[in-house]
DNA sequence: TGAAATGTTGGGGCG
DNA sequence: ACGCCCCAACATTTC
């Protein structure tokens, strides 16, 4: 049958991988590839962190391959040249990949199949976008219906996950240039690449009768506590699927089914329908990208101050919980869901800044920065997307810290100069007594600054600004 | 997956 | 004992 291409992107894994599965199907010899692309590579730099955890997962699954007798080709260069070279040279018969849907994805992909035998087989979601839609074909724009539609279509179990190859053979001579190279940056944060680690950390969030899954619903918007799975680097890459994680899900909440906890299990398991929501909004409306999924939403005057923008990048805005969150993010490229959404509201609502500024930013930092997930999220916060919160939902910042933080652990971990500022005052430390700022060594607009605007005021501006358009 | 403003209720202090 | 006021607690409405 001679040899096909496993084109990989973003499926770093060999277990329930459909696209290698599709790509042994028809080919005696398999070449496993990883391009670096120039698109991509030029632009390192800004996506350090989100480029090591890449590089070092392409480590771990090359050593992956060689178990398996295989190993990874990688190849420099923009991916229609790199393949039409690989298929002359070793009459290749198919080049599968996991089908990309992000913009630039999908126009490199349809022009490489004008001219090669490309075939896209599954996706990063669990199922194709087209197959979850309304009975008249057009896609859903509401995240509950959707979830519905998705609930009666698709139960996964454990006998549909595909097994890990046992053997796959490779031609011997091609030629790899040097695995890329893992740079120190992600010594900050607390995520290993690779397929084996990903599933370790499915099997210590969902497994057993007291696994932290069961838990989720009440501590997930603890900020303070590891309720959340952390697993989203790993479905970012693929080193984890979403099958995989589903099963999961699901095999739990058949555990407890009739215990305190089977509430966490189903909601982990909406979770990943948003994951799945946002990957078929991107899928349906590309534009989202661009712009405002509600066309009404276009026309906002943003105040896009760069100095305040910068502030809310450094986390010194003066309000401890949004600072948090902001130097978790630049220390590990990670950030608690809560804090995402506690920070994204503060730049779109007190700020007054156009969320696409801090949706680069974050993709920009995040390990597990996903153009899906990360666009629906600063839509569904700025009030522009599907299915999006009301524009006058506007985070408290002291309340969300009160609420989700309430010793102010997660504050004290993320800002130092907070660390001895007492309870009462963890969130308001503006209100501390000048000899109690003294005293805790954080003196406001010295150690620590005021907060960077009235919080009320600027809410009534973004409600006055919301309804002018 | 919000919070503020406004409305309602009921217990208790007080004359 | 009773009405009145205050206000906390809770509910509803509004942005």
């Amino acid at each position: 049958m001679g040899s096909t291409i496993w084109w990989i992107r973003r499926d770093l894994r060999l277990a329930d991988n459909q696209t290698l599965a599709a790509a042994m199907l028809h080919g005696d010899e398999i070449i496993p590839v990883f391009i670096l692309d120039p698109f991509f590579t030029q632009n390192r730099g800004a996506h350090l962190r989100r480029s090591d955890f890449l590089h070092a997962g392409l480590q771990y699954l090359n050593s992956s391959l060689a178990r398996s007798g295989s190993r990874l080709i990688i190849r420099r260069g923009k991916p229609v040249d790199v393949l039409s070279q690989l298929t002359s040279e070793y009459s290749v018969g198919g080049i599968y990949a996991e089908a990309d849907f992000s913009s630039y994805a999908r126009q490199r992909d349809n022009s490489i199949a004008q001219s090669l035998p490309l075939k896209l087989v599954g996706s990063a979601g669990f199922s194709h976008p087209s197959e979850v839609v309304k009975a008249d074909g057009s896609p859903y724009t509401v995240f509950t219906p959707f979830m519905k539609a998705w609930h009666s279509r698709h139960l996964p179990s454990r006998t549909d996950l595909l097994q890990a190859p046992g053997h796959i053979a490779t031609p011997g001579d091609i030629a790899s240039e040097a695995l890329p190279h893992v740079g120190c940056v992600l010594d900050a944060s607390q995520f290993h690449a690779g397929e084996a680690e990903a599933t370790r950390r499915l099997e210590a969030f969902t497994g057993g009768i007291d696994a932290p899954l069961f838990a989720y619903q009440d501590q997930r918007d603890r900020m303070d506590r590891g309720g959340t799975s952390a697993l989203s680097p790993y479905l970012r890459f693929g080193m984890l699927s979403a099958r995989q994680a589903m099963v999961a899900a699901r095999e739990a909440a058949q555990l407890s089914a009739n215990q305190t906890g089977e509430d966490g299990a189903e909601t982990w398991l909406n979770e990943l329908i948003w994951r799945e929501f946002y990957i078929s909004i991107l899928y349906h409306f590309p534009e989202v990208t661009r712009h405002s999924f509600r066309p009404e939403m276009r026309g906002i005057r943003w105040r896009n101050d760069p100095a305040e923008f910068n502030a809310w990048r450094n986390g010194t805005t003066g309000f401890p919980v949004v600072d948090a969150g902001m130097r978790q993010l630049a220390a590990t490229g990670w950030m608690h869901n809560r804090a995402r959404m506690i920070t994204a509201s503060f730049l779109v609502k007190d700020l007054l800044v156009d969320w696409r500024w801090g949706e680069a930013y974050f993709m920009r930092q995040l390990v597990d920065g996903d153009p899906a997930a990360n666009n629906g999220g600063w839509q569904w916060t700025a009030g522009t997307g599907t299915d999006a919160a009301p524009y006058f939902r506007i985070f408290n910042p002291v309340l969300q810290g009160q609420k989700f933080d309430p010793q102010g652990s997660y504050i004290r971990k993320w800002v130092p100069e907070l660390s001895r500022v007492p309870d009462e005052h963890i969130h308001q430390p503006w209100r501390m007594p000048e000899l109690l700022q003294a005293n805790t060594g954080c003196r406001l607009g010295k150690d620590y600054p005021f907060p960077m605007l009235d919080h009320q005021a600027r809410r009534q501006m973004a409600l006055e600004m919301y309804k002018i358009v």
